[in-house]
DNA sequence: TCCACAGATTACATCGTTGTAATGGCATAC
DNA sequence: GTATGCCATTACAACGATGTAATCTGTGGA
């Protein structure tokens, strides 16, 4: 049985609530009794309970992290920095999949784990205004990516302006059929929808007219998803000269359906992601893509949530986060 | 503020234990008691305390799931179905990463995350028998992947039998310098171990002495230490005939190296990897590798977890899973 | 010698939920 | 009319930790 600090204080011959005070560290104590409960905590080997300690003072020290799919590398690597970040500030991390269904997010957000976390970051895939709307008494959230709603601390990039650039850069050489790969029918992404706008705006810029062929819609981003896509697309068009994927899971998908078609990267059409996920970087032949600080990222998220675990009532922050673009092989035709 | 069972039980005009009863369904309640409790219960929008629950049942409904790195696919896949599992069956999942430290996975077998969860899922990395011995009083836990240790619940693969398998299958058409990539000097761990011991003994039956210069050592399991490791490798090496890489991972890996260095995957050599993640499917080329279900390995890590709540002492049980070893265009000169 | 005072320590109550044991109500059987 | 039994409901205590307010200890000053 897991000793309380009852059996501490017993062992040391003191009450509970000073084997509380040594272990909190927040009450003096004198040295000698403080020595003594020590001892007795480690013979003991004294832990203490979360749930008590949870009830007690309404916070667990739990964040709950909402992903679409954990599956997705670019999904793993963001929870891997956020739970590397929480745990360096004392944060446990809880874990929830949202996948395909808006309900998933609209329950947590809602019930917010049912007072066993004390914080929410959401990386929403469907969440609009209304699924916030309902219920004005919001749990402490921050909000990753693109999202419409503003009315919740924010942190994402430039989406927009970083899809612009890449369809630029794609353009030099004076490529002008480029296509995007990632645009969805059914489900409707934020996500989608800025990166789009991006590229739109870089063709008018270009004086490029919009061909809806080009905008291949695909909408499970993954590369399963993105080679059916582009080989349904493939069997009835010509070869682009480039394709703009708009993560680099749907790019790795691109870059096997062409190379099994015997089409050469970047000769033959020049392929770039979004996201600069590890593997990309080691794609035959390398990713070019859109890049940003995924750890500050997660020390962003982490920053506005515990400011806003202090001050429920302040305004919603909005941080946006530099990009780079980063030029590999399968863009660059050196 | 949150409502409580006492808000509703006013509200509803009956006790708070009869709205725990209504709540929890285990005691019967009367038809009409039951209507009004439930009809309180949702003006309220009674959530239940998940901390206050967890004191009072010593149970919080809350597993552990510990990896090295969540940011390695094949750590992300495992999560990724560990989470969905869990959550099918009601259990919320906290996830912790041990990374190269084997202090931490230390530190969460003995604590426990202090009544916090209910039970731990482990993958470890360096876990040898020591770290276990220690503390007889074991949480709920089981173990994943290869494991020394056999007082612990355990699911895995028969490695040795994957790797021999494998290893053979790259010698086929007569090719005898194989070699590995993913031998470890610094981090002993277990997994490298009985790969390595499944390729020592194909080796044995191809009649093929052992060449500790083909036992390419790298001890970051991820594309870009096996990039590094390959590299340093072939720039004193002939190019082998074929390339078994621990994990897919690694191999993803040497293919970026291979296809930068001008040799033809599968033409010059052969390469293979393990694990089977998402992305290996599209390498350029595919990726062949060793297969399983890893929704079954979720499945029969929660099925063995929760059988061990049930009964703690009962003896330790091992579940080896089936594989597959799949061949694509990595290894098929076809 | 006694008092005042600061600092350390303690008793008690509380967080929200639920198991236990006691109570209440109602119907059937004597 | 009273006894018997059953079921629904209730009062109470407990899970473990900690804030609050009260108590204790020892020091220094008058």
């Amino acid at each position: 049985m897991r000793s309380t600090v009852k059996d501490v204080a017993a062992r040391a011959g003191v009450s509970p609530k000073t084997v509380s005070n040594v272990v909190n560290g927040l009450v003096p104590v004198s040295e000698r009794t403080r020595v003594r409960v020590e001892a007795a905590l480690a013979e003991l080997d004294y832990v203490p309970n979360l749930s008590a300690r949870g009830l007690r003072n309404g916070r667990t020290g739990v964040i709950a992290l909402a992903l679409p799919d954990l599956g997705t590398p670019y999904s793993a690597e963001l929870a891997h920095h956020i739970v590397e970040v929480a745990h360096e500030q004392g944060w446990s991390v809880q874990l929830e999949e949202t996948g395909p269904d808006p309900q998933r997010e609209f329950d947590l957000v809602s019930k917010a784990r049912s007072n066993l976390i004390d914080g929410l970051i959401l990386n929403p895939v469907a969440l609009d205004a209304s699924a916030i709307g309902v219920d004005g008494n919001l749990p402490p959230m921050v909000m990753l990516g693109e999202v419409a709603q503003r009315r919740v601390d924010h942190v994402g990039l430039d989406n927009v302006a970083a899809a612009r650039e890449m369809t630029l850069a794609l353009a030099q050489g004076g490529r002008r059929r480029i296509a995007i790969l990632g645009a969805t029918k059914t489900r409707r992404t934020d996500t989608a929808e800025v990166r789009t706008r991006g590229y739109h705006r870089a063709l008018a810029e270009l004086g490029i007219d919009r061909d809806p062929r080009l905008e291949i819609p695909c909408d499970e981003w993954t590369p399963r998803g993105s080679a059916q896509a582009l080989t349904e697309f493939l069997s009835s068009n010509d070869l682009p000269d480039a394709i703009f994927c708009f993560t680099d899971s749907i790019a790795i998908g691109a870059l096997s359906v062409l190379a099994a078609a015997g089409h050469r990267v970047p000769q033959d059409i020049l392929v770039a992601g979004f996201d600069d996920i590890d593997h990309g970087q080691y794609a035959v032949p390398a990713l070019t893509t859109i890049s940003f600080d995924k750890r500050a990222l997660a020390e962003e998220a982490l920053r506005l949530l515990t400011e806003r675990m202090a001050d429920r009532n302040r305004d919603p922050v909005e941080v946006t986060l530099p990009y780079r673009l980063i030029v590999r092989g399968s863009s660059s035709v050196s």
